[in-house]
DNA sequence: TTGTAGGCGTTATCAA
DNA sequence: TTGATAACGCCTACAA
């Protein structure tokens, strides 16, 4: 049996009233008695108890953050990262974190939503992989559940948000290629309903008309977020005899697939046919040869986004509703570097 | 304001106590009652208060997992597989999971297992990445808080566990190379605390002796899981005159950098010293060359894992209390496969 | 500055 | 088969 506040104001004599209040650090307790309140009740090892706190005040101390999975195998070393981002903010808080998945779009993970939301099992959510049209917002704008959001539409509903600036990323990352030379770059996308996909893709094509390249549609494959997806639609760039001489993967994992069927094809990544990505994962690194790419801190990402929900959790209705953040551009040797 | 089962009682014109039973499906409910209530709750929309429910019963519907990470930067892509499977099948028996990180063996370690089990916070937690003397076994079995272990050491304190036979695998794993003509094998390890690395150096060492090779310590170097890791400790295996012919990383990670290490040597992974490593995380299937390995069900075995814990929370003293799975050899060409 | 008491929404005990 | 009622542990008017 856990000591209660009740053990406490026993052994100290007191009402559990002046005990609550001495813990809780309000200032019409006598100097004297909070000393002793809190050195006795660390002494007894008194923790309150969540589920009494939660009762009354109504709120759970708790985010949540529901991955994006796509079965059978789900490992997308992004996610590792901001979980723990999310979990170390969340910690340092004295918040929770209550992790599910999903597979996108699923009704699953509408189930998923919903059964934290009406259990009043978290005081909002992190929400990744934004769609343009994304149910999650209206339903939770809707319901009033505080939510931020990692990327996602500025122009539709608004709110809080970390957005890391794939347009601008990606004009970087073209004028890098286009200097060295390339003028056909492929780009093998995400599914066209995510944000980032609409947002990388404007950099991309803002990228060309700098370098006064025309747009050629069929230089865009599309892509899953996946390794073999990135493998699939390259191949399908690389057996035209006109292939590209860059192809630029959405994000890492893609680009990791891209180079995949480079070699398969033939060719050789950073000589014949230069590859870039986006995310910076720690494959990128390590791939042969190391993967050039637009570096994004997600664990500081996730931090940041914790740190916003909180603010509005707590009723600090922060002024920052929006935070960019710019990817680095981090050239290797994918792209002849 | 959510509907309460008071509103539900009010409506039906019953006592709380009958639809409260109602809805749990207790055995002393007219039949006409229970469907009365169960269809007019659901209309209402009635979801219980978790916190209520948990201050009155004590349980807490959720179970816990602590991601073992190393700072500044964490991405071991074997996590985020793992937490999924925790998820889902904490999801599929209505439990929530838990997440939270912390370096292990650091205090923050400790500070995050206490936080939990003292405020009640979650009914059970999953333990991976267990070393040979680990606190946190010792201090769930004395404060009785359940727990079940992704392997760990069979002596020592019984707990219930899945063990991916790193034993039998890695003589499998050296079968493998000796057949392919190799006799000086390296072996980059994890950290000598780590119950895994005894495992698998066991398997190495029987592995060495089924073939008549006697053991060379200076064969062996010390890794941390990490692909730097690996790396580096592969550079030390290389640059002697002598290198091995093939280097085994106790895990994936470990050998990609391995892989690293041997071509910035100047030799070539596959042809000139082979490579493997352990788990199959998807980082293996796509390297250059793909990477032979033993394959872990990660997320089968994280299913298991919560399926084993919910039995212990839920009374169900399951007989089963060590579940042991064999990993897979799956060969590929950084062996010459 | 401290204490009394009511209630948060459930479940469980005991009567009716 | 159903209904009062008492906890569970905490917070917070309000009273002293």
């Amino acid at each position: 049996m856990p000591v209660t506040i009740r053990d406490v104001a026993r052994r100290l004599k007191l009402s559990i009233t002046t005990v609550s209040r001495a813990l809780d650090g309000y200032d019409d307790v006598a100097e004297g008695t909070r000393e002793r309140v809190v050195r006795v009740a660390r002494q007894m090892g008194y923790v309150p108890s969540r589920a009494a706190r939660e009762l009354r005040r109504k709120r759970a101390d708790a985010i949540g953050f529901i991955m994006p999975t796509l079965k059978p195998r789900f490992a997308d070393p992004f996610y590792s990262e901001f979980i723990a981002g999310l979990a170390d903010e969340a910690a340092s808080k004295n918040f929770d974190l209550l992790v599910s998945a999903a597979p996108p779009q699923a009704e699953a993970e509408q189930a998923a939503y919903r059964r934290w939301v009406q259990s009043h099992r978290v005081d909002g959510v992190v929400l990744a992989r934004l769609r343009l049209k994304d149910w999650r917002v209206h339903y939770l704008a809707e319901i009033g559940l505080p939510f931020v959001g990692l990327g996602g539409v500025r122009r539709s509903v608004k709110y809080p948000r970390v957005v890391v600036d794939g347009d601008t990323g990606l004009r970087q990352l073209m004028a890098h290629l286009i200097e060295r030379g390339h003028r056909r770059i492929g780009f093998v996308s995400a599914p066209p309903e995510l944000a980032i996909q609409a947002e990388r893709l404007a950099g991309y094509r803002a990228g060309l008309e700098a370098a006064g390249i025309p747009f050629d549609n069929s230089l865009v494959a599309v892509g899953n977020l996946t390794n073999q997806g990135g493998y699939q639609a390259a191949q399908g760039l690389l057996t035209r005899p006109d292939h590209p001489s860059a192809i630029i993967g959405v994000d890492d994992v893609t680009a990791m697939g891209v180079m995949r069927a480079v070699r398969e094809a033939g060719l050789e990544v950073g000589r014949d046919v230069a590859v870039a990505g986006f995310d910076d994962i720690s494959e990128a690194e390590n791939a042969q040869p190391p993967l050039t790419t637009l570096r994004q801190p997600v664990y500081d990402v996730a931090r940041r986004l914790v740190t916003m929900l909180l603010a509005i959790i707590c009723g600090e209705t922060a002024a920052v509703s929006e935070v960019v953040i710019q990817p680095e551009l981090v050239v290797r040797a994918s792209t002849g570097g």
